[in-house]
DNA sequence: GACATTCTCTGACCTTAGTCAGACGAATGC
DNA sequence: GCATTCGTCTGACTAAGGTCAGAGAATGTC
């Protein structure tokens, strides 16, 4: 057995551990629900339509529950006076949900009883351990939603996409000495970031994007890297590692057998990943002004 | 609002926040369980069987469960040929339960896919992420234990006293460089240790003694603090602080104006707390041949 | 305008989880 | 030896959580 398998065993037997530990004392959180007297799935869906009103659809598949059931539990909501569900205006097959006046005071009343609990877990302790213990849990927060973050295919103009790479060009505008123009390369570009030639990857959580990058073809073989970002609240956990090492292996299925990027000095966290990641320097092989690094990786 | 209380209220929301993500992305650990196709209620009682077997008596402190349902659950696994559950020999009434061969594979199994999700993971980090997730929840795991756990008077002679006690003296007879012998002190002086004259205190977590300590009377309205002690592995998560301010208000309780204590110069960490918790240093009030250093604080 | 699709809702049904009252046998106190 | 206590087990019952197969209305497609 390598070393690299057993510091992975015992890494996740700290795992194991913290989760038993912490379910059976903290897991305590979760029944607050049950202190108001409503069952568990009505608080839970009362919850989810307060921090987000919204569809049954969007409710059901947040909440991943059976279009019957959520039927039966927004009826329930609704005969207690909590929610109001009408028609959508736009499409008379949806329902639009949200809370009534007494269904926000029964949401206030879940949020109070909730921070209740934090605050009674936390009172025992002094208020040096309460900041060790905040930062503990917002170190691993961070690791867990990087760790669990899916990378999703996507088309280079649908909604996601665009999203990510409007964050991408705002971020390159404020740090770059003169700012960033992209140009209309966007949509003239994006049959090269879709199939069969490329294609364009986006990392969302809850919703909003927190990483996008795509590959496009460089012709002789060759791919190159495009749009690369991740969400600066959501960096130094990997996500970028991660990321590049996807795009890597996306390049390699559409055929290629070297992946060449360019980037600009101002973003250093960049360049130390790529020479992390094993990319030599190359030379110019555009005429991006704002590129003046330029990198290369032969991929297995 | 206090600069306290926003403290308070930013650390809990830290707290919440993590509950969420939390229990949302690793939550599905528990429901590992389900995997087997085996209920959870079915498959939790499996575990502690395997983890610890019994009577059916602790088990069913052990997991909270009613005994009506606790008897329907060990017939379900009996059935099934995974546990036997046998009359206690030495009680009649009693039952002890243990797993059967087919019983241990079922429970390597449920083992193995919780191995299983943990690496899983932690499969997307790179090792040093790793390791700063697993240093952050072996961080997270003391400080919500410490926080946690509860301090229960106890008779200086019961068993969960005399196991923290003797946990106690062998920490000092390997500490102390003539080592430490505690005498007849123990049962000769427990009378002074509980109700009416003094009190004693332990804190248990899953069984075991992690920290105690006791208040005895020293006459004209003062208390002595006696054998106080936190298990090694639970130091720097407050519960020292904590038990001792909790001796100070047993004291308070039992009449005293002040309280006083001693200790030995090699329990550096010991000293540094008693200073930081407001004691003052007072000449030698006893012929303790350990003692070096005399504490006093005067209580509100 | 016909047809397929999409969405919500209802009824029927099932398992799990859990409570409660009492029966019964074993142990304990006197 | 007898009453009491303790522990387990059974039957009866309830609520919660969830699945499945349509019915029926609204919408999109040709």
């Amino acid at each position: 057995m390598s070393d690299a398998t057993t510091e992975l065993d015992a890494h996740a037997a700290v795992l194991r551990r913290f989760n038993r530990g912490y379910t059976q004392r903290v897991g305590a959180l979760d029944d607050s629900f049950l202190g108001t007297g409503m069952p568990l799935g009505a608080a839970r869906l009362l919850f989810e339509i307060g921090a987000e009103p919204g569809t049954t659809r969007a409710l059901r598949s947040r909440l991943g529950l059976d279009s019957g059931y959520l039927s039966r539990l927004l009826r329930r909501l609704e005969s207690q006076g909590l929610v109001a569900v009408v028609p959508d205006t736009a499409d008379g097959r949806l329902r639009r949900v949200d809370l009534t006046p007494a269904g926000r005071r029964a949401w206030d009343d879940l949020e109070r009883r909730s921070g209740d609990r934090a605050r009674d877990l936390l009172g025992p302790l002094t208020a040096r351990q309460r900041a060790r213990l905040a930062a503990a849990l917002a170190e691993a927060d961070l690791l867990v939603r990087a760790a669990t973050v899916t990378l999703e295919p996507v088309d280079p103009l649908a909604a996601p996409a665009r999203a990510a790479v409007a964050a991408y060009v705002a971020e390159l505008d404020e740090r770059f000495p003169g700012g960033f123009d992209p140009g209309d390369s966007g949509s003239a570009d994006a049959h090269r970031l879709r199939p069969p030639s490329g294609a364009f990857v986006v990392a969302t959580s809850d919703g909003a994007p927190v990483a996008c990058g795509g590959v496009q073809p460089l012709g002789d073989g060759r791919g190159e890297i495009k749009r690369m970002w991740v969400h600066p609240a959501w960096r130094g956990a990997g996500l970028g590692s991660r990321l590049l090492r996807h795009l890597e292996g996306v390049s390699r299925d559409l055929g290629h057998d070297e992946v060449r990027l360019d980037t600009n000095g101002t973003l250093v966290e960049a360049v130390a990943m790529y020479e992390r990641a094993g990319y030599r320097r190359v030379g110019r092989y555009n005429e991006n002004p704002y590129a003046e690094h330029f990198f290369a990786k032969r991929l297995a």
